[in-house]
DNA sequence: CTGTTAGCGCTTTCAA
DNA sequence: TTGAAAGCGCTAACAG
């Protein structure tokens, strides 16, 4: 079977190649009837145009590159069919690459993808690092939007939570449900993240005249183990605020270790986007970010850099929500 | 700034264009000295293939798509990692198709894809109609490879787990546990996962002697909520087999409802990919699918099909585990 | 309104 | 060992 392209359908229609093109534009300069034989010719004989073909000529490739730590991590999936579901109202497809907290591997995407392989880069930022390299690239004229974790130095759109406000919030939360000693449990990197969650809890506490207990957790599982196990037997705290997810995993556990029941001792409140691990646990309140929301809204200004569109706000915040679940215990 | 590409590089070099080309790809009928320096400029001015061009010129686009209902949802997102590791090891990239459960949108997207837009496809299947699409654009040479939702009546190489054979095996450990009414709620669609797990409990039960009691679940969760509250509250088990993470949630709440306790009152096993969840909830025991390792094969088998390498199975099945929590109450 | 043609960046055949 | 040139499928400037 012929391939079926331009050149075949002008052969079978006796056009040329350019009144074909036209006509699947939808030219303003080709007649009604030849675009519906055209149209119908092609819908018949179910012709896709290439895309390394348009892409070559046009320089254009309706891709566009989503960067991510990972995948696997609720946050990320859903902020992935945020943006997936606005690409492909454009037409637009989503390339994945990960970096898996990798900064070389980043930097090797970014150099890649600054070569035209995509028209527009989300990212967001393997960040226990230092981030020059970013600053290197970014003389680049490929649009490129940060989400969720934004480097600090770099004046780029972005899109982000109330880190802060809404761990103030879950401060004052567990404040207001009686706890006196409330510990803060953070990693800290090279992303404005965990600042601002540690800041938000930090003035909470010093609003209401509480005692101050963070430990800034390191990234390896083995070792935020330990350590929170141990701040968990000397601090004895009866609040627990963690800045992510696994935080909490952690802390549960060693609770449990521990002879420590949640919520009755311990009252925790963690970021959190996984929506099954809150349902099956009423023990655990959460700060649930709209990631679905946060992926549309960073896709949606990428298009608008793409397509030289005015970004009227360059930085752009999303309020999360503290769902607390009643306990059952 | 001028573009970098092999023109630029052989003005610089004093070369012609396919001398550079053919040193970049390292042939033979070249001097090592022309290549070095060939190699040097080009890392130097950070040259970048562009891949419209190449793609176009040699009928590859080093891309392989994933077509898949969703993306939040753990299997998914491990798969994603583990295909995606193996597709940045071949230098492909990989573009996320997202189907919504609508088979609309998967047919669409399959149409696309035949025509030159990714070297293969991966795809487990929206599947709760009929899909004689997928048969008709089978024709067709892109390689293709199913994996976790695998049509039934469609001849390629699959990938996906030994839901009979595991289902047997946690029916059998609810009846070790001295389970006497085990019911098993299924989602029974187009596709032989469910039919497979419900064949296993199925088996087990009958090899046990014991009394059968299934509920084909709809996929509407509002729906599916009614009939398992519905379904508990007539048939009272004492041990629960659910085929979908889902259910396992919903029966959580429903046993909340009527007051039973899990797991004293009901012990539930469930299909399960959400490591976290589990982690959180002791009183569930998981049915977890390798997604990673899935995802990896299904890959290497993809690579195998591009490069017309053969295949030696077809059907590829990869055992999940049973994950049993010490219950803490 | 339609056709002819150049050229996007790359690979590869053919020629030297 | 290297160079010249054709052509992948498409779009758009230019010419009618």
């Amino acid at each position: 079977m012929e391939r079926v392209n331009i050149k075949y359908l002008a052969k079978e229609l006796k056009m040329s190649v350019s009144t074909v093109s036209r006509a699947l534009h939808d030219s303003y300069e080709i007649s009604e009837k030849t675009k519906k034989k055209v149209l119908e010719l092609a819908r018949k004989l179910d012709y896709q145009p290439d895309p390394n073909a348009s892409g070559l000529r046009e320089k254009r490739t309706y891709r566009i590159a989503l960067v991510i730590p990972e995948v696997a991590n609720n946050f990320f999936s859903l902020a992935i069919d945020g943006i997936e579901s606005v690409a492909a109202d454009r037409k637009y497809h989503v390339q994945i690459y990960l970096t898996h907290e990798n900064q070389e591997k980043e930097i090797a995407f970014v150099k890649q993808l600054s070569n035209g392989r995509a028209d527009g880069i989300i990212m967001s930022v393997a960040g226990d690092q230092a981030n020059t390299h970013l600053t290197d690239l970014m003389g680049n004229k490929t649009p490129l939007v940060f989400f969720d974790r934004v480097p600090s130095n770099i004046d780029q759109p972005s899109v982000s939570t109330d880190d802060y406000e809404s761990t103030f919030k879950a401060t004052e939360h567990l404040i207001e449900k009686g706890c006196k000693r409330i510990g803060c449990l953070v990693v800290l990197d090279n992303v404005s993240i965990g600042i601002k969650r540690r800041q938000g809890y930090l003035d909470a506490v010093e609003k209401h005249g509480l005692e101050v207990f963070t430990l800034d957790c390191s990234n390896d599982i083995q070792e935020y183990s330990k350590e929170i196990h141990a701040f968990l037997k000397n601090v004895k705290p009866d609040g627990l605020f963690t800045s992510v997810e696994k935080l909490a995993v952690s802390a549960y556990y060693s609770c449990l270790d521990l002879g420590l029941k949640i919520p009755s001792d311990v009252k925790v409140v963690s970021f959190s986007n996984l929506p099954t691990a809150a349902l099956l646990n009423p023990s655990l309140t959460t700060v649930t970010q709209p990631a679905f929301e946060i992926g549309k809204e960073a896709a949606t200004i990428l298009f608008n850099l793409i397509n030289d569109k005015p970004v009227h706000e360059k930085t752009i915040v999303i309020k999360s929500e503290l769902i607390e679940r009643q306990s059952t215990q």
